[in-house]
DNA sequence: TATCCAAAGTGGAATCAGTCCAGTTTAGTT
DNA sequence: AACTAAACTGGACTGATTCCACTTTGGATA
């Protein structure tokens, strides 16, 4: 993924391009579901000064736009995430709160449809897997 | 539900019988899905005095003997939750951020399978169903 | 039924994640 | 080249929650 494709799909969505938006969706890409500040600590080691706000900005500017996505997991930080527009759940680790990718359980029933829907009209079912991850598991 | 029960609940898991204890576990028991400063707002009407401390130390004490159970859905403070021991999930309003239960389509928890679990030992799959409640539609 | 002490509660300061605001800079029109 | 809405800065602030040192108390034990 180049700076390049990155111009081009924040143009894509109507975003000016800055190089703080490129630095922070470069950074979403290269290190996918880490936390606004690890964001911060590595657009600042790209571009040398930016402050911690304009980062909230850009993170809320793409995630509006769709370029990322916003996960937010029980007593962890906001985290975003690269792969948008697959609805796609999250397996994170008690131990360490590592964070990774599971495609959607299309097919068991919860994932799509609820037992009772209450009058809710519903347009997303969020899945968080929760478990702990092999490298926590050895120690 | 009255006082003795809750009172014997506590006894059940091994915590101590205190007037602040009572007071939240009735609150939380009287009104679920609540988030701490309502509860404390409560639990301030029945005893007159109570620090916030001592409300924070009471919902992790009950959570984490398992007589609660603790909700924190993206965007909002946590809930804490009076039904238990059926992982069941829940059905969130994007608008007014009122919640309700639903039913565990499957059994047991994890109630669904991941469609790769990762090398991860996965212990419970968290479901959100994110929507407009009736109310918040109609108007 | 008095003593004792770990567990529970207090109050105040601190932290963490994130937002607000008012002023300045800049991307990309016109 | 000038213009202006969008983007960025820096500093103060908020809301939710935790930390800490000290005091109080439930309930086990003598």
């Amino acid at each position: 993924m180049t700076t390049s494709t990155h111009e081009a799909d924040l143009r894509g969505v109507a975003l000016r391009v800055t190089k703080q938006r490129l630095a922070v969706l470069a950074a979403v890409r290269r290190n996918s579901h880490s936390d606004a500040d690890s964001i911060v600590k590595e657009v600042r080691q790209e571009l040398g000064q930016v402050s911690t706000q304009a980062v909230y900005d850009v993170l809320h500017a793409l995630t509006e736009s769709g370029l990322i996505r916003c996960v937010e997991p029980a007593g962890s930080p906001a985290r975003y995430d690269a792969r948008v527009g697959d609805n796609h759940h999250h397996l994170v680790c008690r131990t360490c709160g590592d964070m990774v990718d599971v495609d959607c359980a299309v097919g068991a029933a919860p994932c799509i449809e609820p037992a009772a829907r209450h009058g809710f009209s519903i347009d997303e079912a969020e899945v968080t897997y929760w478990g702990v991850c092999p490298s926590c598991r050895i120690t």
